[in-house]
Order: structure tokens, then sequence, then C-alpha cells
DNA sequence: TGTACATCAGTGAACGCGCGTTCACTGATGTAC
DNA sequence: TGTACATCAGTGAACGCGCGTTCACTGATGTAC
């Protein structure tokens, strides 16, 4: 193997990090439908059948890329609850905005994680990840109530409806078929909270 | 050509029409990931090559199938809408619920529609499609406002509110992240109704 | 400290596969006169 | 009513492409003694 024309190691040291890297950038530059284990490969500049060694065989890679998705997405909704003023509503706020932060940025992986021909494995660490990132929303409408909200029907429905007003909107955006107001953030931002919170409960008319 | 054995016509007749048929079937069958000219022409009976007649490229056969599938949408919103006892408010819950019926009994078509690689083409009878069922939800939010909402800023956050709430739950739950509660349907319809209605708007706590 | 050897990590040629497209073609249909 | 001819609709062989997988291999590393 060569980099820069200079002969480097026969093993490369780091091989499954950089296949995953390299394997997000492929997602990033040519989307899901176009993925492949040859293109990732030769984007490290390694041979094809070398990841093989590290993933199995074409979906072992796929599941490990979900698993980094799942993280990423994670990380999305953390930053931006950490930069949210303190309340539990805005820290609400802030967790769905981090996931759309996350589609926004990485849509073609928002695309893999939600669109994986089968549901994780019980006790991968796919599902691991997965769980992970709805226990960052469920937490964040615990302390919006006050009260685990997994305890009660009433507070899963509020988790679920959370998630699907952050996911519907996310993908409708990606689809092309929502347009985000121009490019002010803070625009961007006062649009979700306003998909967020609008009233669609019966009125008496 | 033959059927059953016995020669029919060399042309079809309806090949237009057949190969849309056999591509919605093919969908259904092996999902949009492996959707192919080949399979959908061996479906209908008739040269792999036949097809390029009638919608020019593949990418031609994708766009006339999604424009299909987008009247299917409009004709499961408008069937909930018929059966919904008629209140402003059952309707715009019925509207949500025939989306999501789209999305159940056709996951692949879904897919597909809000899959696009581009967003449909000014113009084409693809957009017309896309706007009609757009059209039946903003309706079904206005019959529920008294007024046209697309003439406000508030009203159309509550149609993209509507929309982007079905289509998260829709897609989650083909994502397989979102468990349908049990087989009755009743329970089903009341899942999507909380789920809809739920408030989350800030409380003074 | 040295050596033998097992294991690990990556190579590269070859394979078969299904794909969309092209091309020259032919059978069927419709229309002008 | 008949005939010539243009157009339309479908055929089937051939093409090149990129894919994932297999296989026998080799270079590097680690460990036992």
């Amino acid at each position: 193997m060569t980099v820069d024309g200079k002969s480097t190691t026969y093993h490369h040291g780091d091989l499954r990090r950089a296949i995953l890297d390299a394997g997000e950038e492929e997602l990033a530059a040519r989307g899901v439908a176009g993925f492949s284990l040859r293109r990732v490969a030769a984007r490290v500049g390694v041979s094809h059948t070398a990841p093989a060694h590290h993933f199995g065989d074409a979906s072992g890679l796929i599941e490990a890329l979900a698993e980094r998705g799942f993280l990423r997405l994670v990380a999305c909704m953390q930053d931006r609850q950490a930069r949210a003023i303190q309340t539990p509503y805005e820290r609400l706020i802030a967790t769905g905005q981090g996931y759309l932060d996350f589609a926004l940025s990485e849509p073609a992986m928002f695309r893999l994680i939600f669109g994986l021909s089968d549901t994780p494995k019980e006790g991968s660490a796919l599902q691991a990840a997965a769980l992970s990132a709805f226990l960052v929303l469920a937490r964040a409408v615990g302390e919006f109530r006050g009260q685990d909200p997994m305890q009660s029907a009433e507070g899963r429905i509020e988790v679920l409806a959370c998630w699907t007003r952050a996911h519907g909107m996310a993908d409708l955006i990606l689809s092309g078929y929502i347009d985000l107001p121009d490019g002010d953030p803070a625009e961007r931002d006062a649009f979700f909270r306003n998909l967020l919170a609008a009233d669609l409960s019966p009125r008496d008319t």
C-alpha cells in the first residue's frame, strides 16, 4: 500500500476506523443508493477485499456505519442541549433541533439508519446505539414533564409525538418537499419550534 | 410474445399500463432498492427493452410510478375522509389516517416517492400529482380552521405541522423503530389521533 | 536474546451476476390515395 | 375497395459496467520456549 507515493507498512494499523471514515465520506458523496464496498476500499487505498476482515460482508459494514450514525445523532442532540438556556422546555426544543441538525448535515446517513432493511439485532451494538438516541429524547421529555415518561401511556405518547414531529420534518426537508426558510439559523430554529408546538387539538367550532 | 403458451398479438395493446402495474408489484415484492427495469419487463412477459418505448429510460419509469404513487396517496386520504363523521376535525384526523394507510399498504411506494433523488420537475405530471396530495391535506386544514390556511403564516405552519406528524409517524413505523399497537384498527386509529393532537406547547412549570 | 511458528491482516486475480443501454431488426397498424 | 408506405411497438443479441464474493497467496506481528 502507498500513500503519497511513499510506501507504508503492509498492515494498515487502524483499518477498521479508516474504513468507517471512508464509508461516511462515500455516503456523503454518493448517497446510500450508490454505496459500495469497492468504492470505500478504494477511498482508503486498500484492496477491495480488505474490509471483509473487519466487517465480514457488505451488510456488516452497513451495520457498523449505522451504529456510528446513531452515535452522531446522539452527539448532535447533546450538542444543542448543551447550548440551550436551561429550562426543560428549551432543552426539549433543542433536542429536536439537534435531530434536525443531524439530518441536514448527514442526509445520506440519516436515510441509511432509518432505511435499514431489517431492524437492529437484539443485543447488537447497533441496537444499543439506536436506544441511546431514543433515550436522549425520552430524558428531555422527562425533564419537561417532571417524571419518567416511559412509565405511563401518556408519557410514551409524548415521547413518540416529539420524535415523529422532528423526524417527519427532517425527512420531508431531505426529500425536498418542504423548504427551509432561507439561510438564517434563527429563522430556521423558529420554524422548527412553531412546527413542534403547533396546536392541532380539536376546537369548539 | 406468449401468454399461457398461446401466442397473442405482437403489439401488447396497453403496455404502458401493464408496465406500471408490474412496476408496482415489483416495488411491493422487492422494495425500492432492488427495483429494475428488466424485472418489470419480465413480469409483464415482454422484452426488457420494450419499456423504453413508453418511458424513455429507467428514470422515466420511476417518475411515472411516483406519479401513480401520489395519486394513490390522494385516494387513500379521500377514502378515509369519505368515511369520517362530518366534523372538520374528524375529517382532518381522517386525512392523516389515510396518509398512514397509504404508507402501510404500499411501503416501498411510500419510500419511492419520498426518496426521489431530485424534486419533481416544474410543470410535470409528477409535480401535479404531488401537489394534489398536498392540497387534500391543506383543504382539510382549511375546513378545520374556517379559512384558507395557505393565506397566512400560521395557517401554513398548521398544514406543515399536520403533514410532518403524519409523515414522521409513517416513516418511523416503516423503518421498524415504532411499533403499531397490535392488530386492532380502532386502537391503531386512536394511537394516531393521540400522536397527532399531543400537546407539546410550553407549560408554566 | 534468538528462533520457530502460529496467527493476523491485506493482496490481487478471477468468478459470475444483473444491470441499463445500443442497435439493427421485424411485425403490426394506420393512413393517403 | 385495394394497395403502398410510413410509422409505431416490440425483439433479441451484444455491449460494457460495477458489484460482492471466492481463493490461494504473502507480508507482518506476536508469542512460546
